[in-house]
DNA sequence: CGTTACGCTGACGTTAACGTCAACCTCACT
DNA sequence: AGTGAGGTTGACGTTAACGTCAGCGTAACG
């Protein structure tokens, strides 16, 4: 038993987009980036299962800031040999060296943004000088 | 006296770009999008005092996250007239939309560090379960 | 059999902020 | 006159992640 994972769970492309939010456009260029694997049915793609899980991926990876060129590799990874320690071992760096970039991201950010404030508090002064032409 | 704002300081592209880490092309293009308005020595651009105070404005609206755009219209408005209440509003909004954004930005960032540590502990727990082929 | 829905494949367009030539000028020397 | 440094103007190239056609197929409905 349980041996059917054929094309049980099929969908369409607008189904797929409907189901993500994503378009038409989307998905067929995730195919030919090589992220997703859809089957075709004559000419027509049809997602698996297994292309649902990449693409749960391949979103989570675009919040994370992850570019679709980074998210392939580990995909592929993922794809080739998931117990292979070596390739999660690469997965796990890659995901460490975006951490790093995030961090030191969200630093610079902090330092802009109080710079930022700081400024507005001047441009409130500013304004508070001439506050002429009270309706 | 004090009556010789004249070309005293005018700087040379080169001298500009040594001074403020930026290359030529970036100031040309700088002029092009009439964020700057070097004087002409016949065809050569000299950048006054008046340029290098944008400048300097435009790099740090850029580390800000401003698009050049954005750093244009705040520039013509101080440029028109510093002391119009109006224009000074304006650009305290513009600056305070685009510290919202900063914020909001900030805020995703975080859950996005928050997450993604956590797929990193279970990376490192997995990781532990295949010790294989040490050294 | 006509139309409507859905899908497919190119292939060019878009946006930002410059990079990268090529071809030319023009001083200051030597 | 030659040469080298530094400058100028086009104008096309780049990168990411799709958007936006145009033109075509095909399958079901009525």
């Amino acid at each position: 038993m349980t041996e059917k994972p054929k094309t049980d769970d099929a969908m369409t492309i607008r189904q797929m987009c409907d189901a993500y939010a994503v378009t038409p456009r989307t998905l067929r260029f995730y195919e030919s980036k090589e992220l997703l694997f859809p089957i075709r049915q004559g000419t027509r793609r049809l997602f698996t299962k297994a292309d649902r899980a990449r693409l749960k991926l391949i979103l989570r990876g675009k919040r994370f800031g992850f570019s679709l060129e980074d998210i392939r590799q580990v995909l592929d990874l993922y794809d080739r040999d998931g117990s292979n320690q070596a390739q999660a071992l690469r997965t796990y760096e890659i995901a460490r060296a975006r951490l790093a970039q995030m961090e030191s991201q969200r630093a610079e950010l902090d330092v802009a943004i109080a710079e930022l404030k700081v400024e507005l508090l001047a441009g409130e002064a500013m304004l508070a000088t001439l506050p002429r032409a009270a309706e």
